[in-house]
Parts: C-alpha cells; structure tokens; sequence
DNA sequence: TAGTTTTGGAGAGTAGTACTATCCAAAACA
DNA sequence: TGTTTTGGATAGTACTACTCTCCAAAACTA
C-alpha cells in the first residue's frame, strides 16, 4: 500500500509517518520509483506499536527507538527485552546523596532482601521506587515496610499472570511484541484500576460526614 | 525566612520559587517592605508539595495549581479532593467513538459491575482504563477478563490500605495533605514495585534458554 | 495527452511546558 | 558607603512532537 492508504488505516497523518520515517522509527517502504514506495503490513503494525508507546505509555520517541531496536533484534533473549522496555520507560532522574536518600534505598533493599527478588541493583525500577519513598517522605509521609510489603504482594500476582501469557509456541515476533507490550502498558491497566479501587475504598469510608 | 532561605532549605532556585508565585502556585510571602517579604513554614510545606507533585506524579503545573486549591478548600470532603486530585492526573485524551472503542467500554462496565465498586461513570480513570484495553487490543494482545479481575483483586487491597491510613484524629491540614499525596504519588510507588515484580518473574521464567 | 493529485525528501515553523536569565530600584547588610 | 538581596517584570531557552510548505518526479484520470 501507499503512505496514504498506512496513513488511512492507521489514523496517523502522513505527515507524521513522514515524520517517524526520518526519525528512524518506521523503515522505510520498498521503493517503486525515485519518488514512490510501498508500505507492508508490517509498517502498519510497527505503526500501530509505535503510537501505542506514544499514547499509551507516554514514552519519548528517542526511547522508543531504543525498544524498537530491541524488538528487532534477532538475538535478545525476552528478560533482557522486558528490561530493555523497563530502562526505556523510566525518566532519566538524578542520583541523589544524602541521609534521607540512604534511608530510602535502605528500605528498598530491605524490601526486596525480605521478599528474595532477582532484580538487578541497576534495575532503573529500584531507582523509582527509591524516589518515590524519599518524595512522600519530604511531604511528611513514611511509607512503612507492611505498606511496601502488602503493595508488593499483590503486584507479585499480576506479574506473575503477566510473564505467564507469554506464548512459548507462537511465532517469535508476536512474542517479542507482546512482552514490549505487556511490559510497556499493563503499568497503566495497573493505575487505572488502583484508582478505580481508590475511589471504591473512598465512597464507602470518607464520603461525606466520614471526613473527621 | 527570606527567599533565599526557602531556596536553600527547599533545594528549589530563587528563579522558580519565583516562577511559582507568578503562576500563584505558591502564596506571596508577608511583605515587609515595598521589595521584601517573609516566608513561612507553611511556604516550605507547600513548595515541597508542589515539587512532589513535579517531580514524584509528573503533573502539570495548571492541574498542580487545581490540585492546591482543592486542598486549601475548607469545605471540601476527603472523597471529593481524591477525585479532584486524579482528575487532575489524569491527562485529557480524546473520546473515540467506534465499535473498538464500544467493545472495550463493556469490558470496563463489566469489570465494575461483577467487583460492585462504587464508581461514578464519569471517572476519568474508567476512561483510561477502556483506553489501555483499546491501545493494547491494537496490538494484537486482547486483555480478558480473567486479566483484569486478578489485577483488580490486586488493587484493591492496596487501596484499601491507603485509605485506610487516614487519620481522622490528625489535624485537617494533615490529612488534606495525606489524602493528596497518596492519590498522587502511590501509584508510582505500585508502577514500581510492578515492574521490579515483573523482573523477578522474568528472571525465573524467560532468561536465557527459557525464551522458545 | 494534459491537467490534477500523490509521492519522497528536505527544511522551517508551531505549540506547549517549565523553567532560567536579566534588569532595575528599593531595602538590607556589613 | 559599598555590596548584596529582594520583588517584580520581562524576555529568553531548551525540549518535545509534531505540522506545514515547497519542489520535482511519478501516478492517476478524463
């Protein structure tokens, strides 16, 4: 097809495929003419990959070059991928010094000490979750260990379910994909329904006269 | 405190806390003079606030400013400025219109009628949640709703957590604070744990020879 | 065949966001 | 008295993801 007809069914202007072309995130189409390519269905599903990082994981387009790359990589084993996704999410935040920064990156390791993960000391999620202690401790909150413990309990489920959908029997580029998509986006089903719960837990506890 | 002391114990630039009462994020000092002002305690919570905010849930400035006034609001109650504070994180994305669209908002009403949770169909986190289901269906990964009732039963029991630590006894500012900064930054702490648990499961079942 | 539309390619422009730098007169400090 | 800090105002900057414009060649249509 031609860059209109990948423009039509994808709902992305072509300008914007013109766009991701130069950025090297969509290969290009096999040319015809000196002025004319054709776009495969596979353009339309890196396209369609392409806008759901953009839109779903609201991750930079630098970084997802770098997932892309990791995607086309005929030799990366799938951990090495979801870790790529992982590090490719994650905003590049400074490394803080301090007392209260060792405090919390005690309580991190203490954390995932006490539950026995394999996660790497470079893992960018322990940097997150570090971050995070430290920002709501300077609010005036401590999350404390059952908090951490209890949260990572119940995410624990929902990884185990997520890693347990990949398919060992289909064809290689729909498992890569899948775990880039999984690993990239399920973060969000994630938060939507902690929200959802949120709200739930809300309307029957602190609605109204409830409020102290 | 003059400004250059709320920069200092802050760790936030003259140049900022500047911008900040420009955009009246941030309350003006008490005036002393004609060209000088005193900052309060009450100044330095805020800032730290409104930085946690920045930095911990990457909100925007504008939904931050909506955020501060919800909780300077007297008269609000507790489940309403949970509301308010994730309608501010939420970010506006446009409603679609079309039979994927229809497909995945039946999976969402489902999922909330089979849980019973009390949600108002005007949440914004519904409509995030309908719009990951329908990004990842564009990928060619369908989320079932076995899927979604493990990762909801996840959820709520963090949720349930969370609200749980409202202190009614706490002074009203406190726990207007509390409210805030749970709902806005947990769900990064969730998103954290999320993927250092994915890791963990990855490790066990996809590294090395395990990928197919 | 001629006029119109589409194309690849290149370059410039735009909008939004969150700062950051500069300047100035008045106030504070040493 | 000279230097530093301040509030206030204004302009500038960097980044990101597009979007628009132009042009010559190719494709399409009547």
């Amino acid at each position: 097809m031609r860059i209109s007809e990948l423009s039509r069914r994808s709902g992305v202007p072509v300008a914007t495929i013109k766009y991701y072309l130069r950025e090297e995130l969509l290969p290009k189409g096999e040319a015809t003419s000196a002025t004319q390519a054709v776009y495969s269905d596979a353009h339309l599903r890196r396209l369609r990959l392409i806008r759901a990082l953009v839109e779903g994981a609201e991750a930079p387009l630098a970084k997802i070059r770098t997932i892309l790359e990791a995607i086309d990589d005929t030799g990366i084993d799938l951990h090495r991928l979801l870790g790529t996704v992982q590090y490719a999410l994650t905003p590049d935040t400074p490394h803080n010094d301090g007392p209260e920064w060792r405090e919390a990156e005690r309580s991190t390791d203490e954390l995932l000490a006490r539950l026995g993960w394999r996660v790497s000391p470079l893992s960018p999620a322990r940097h997150q979750l570090t971050r995070t202690i430290v920002t709501l401790a300077r609010v005036g909150y401590q999350v404390d260990p059952q908090t951490l413990d209890l949260y990572a309990e119940a995410v624990h489920t929902a990884a185990e379910h997520d890693v347990g959908r990949v398919d060992p029997a289909a064809p290689r580029e729909q498992v890569v994909e899948y775990v880039a998509a999984m690993t990239a986006l399920m973060d969000q089903a994630l938060v939507s329904l902690h929200r959802l719960a949120q709200e739930d837990v809300s309307a029957r506890r602190l609605r109204g006269g409830a409020d102290c």
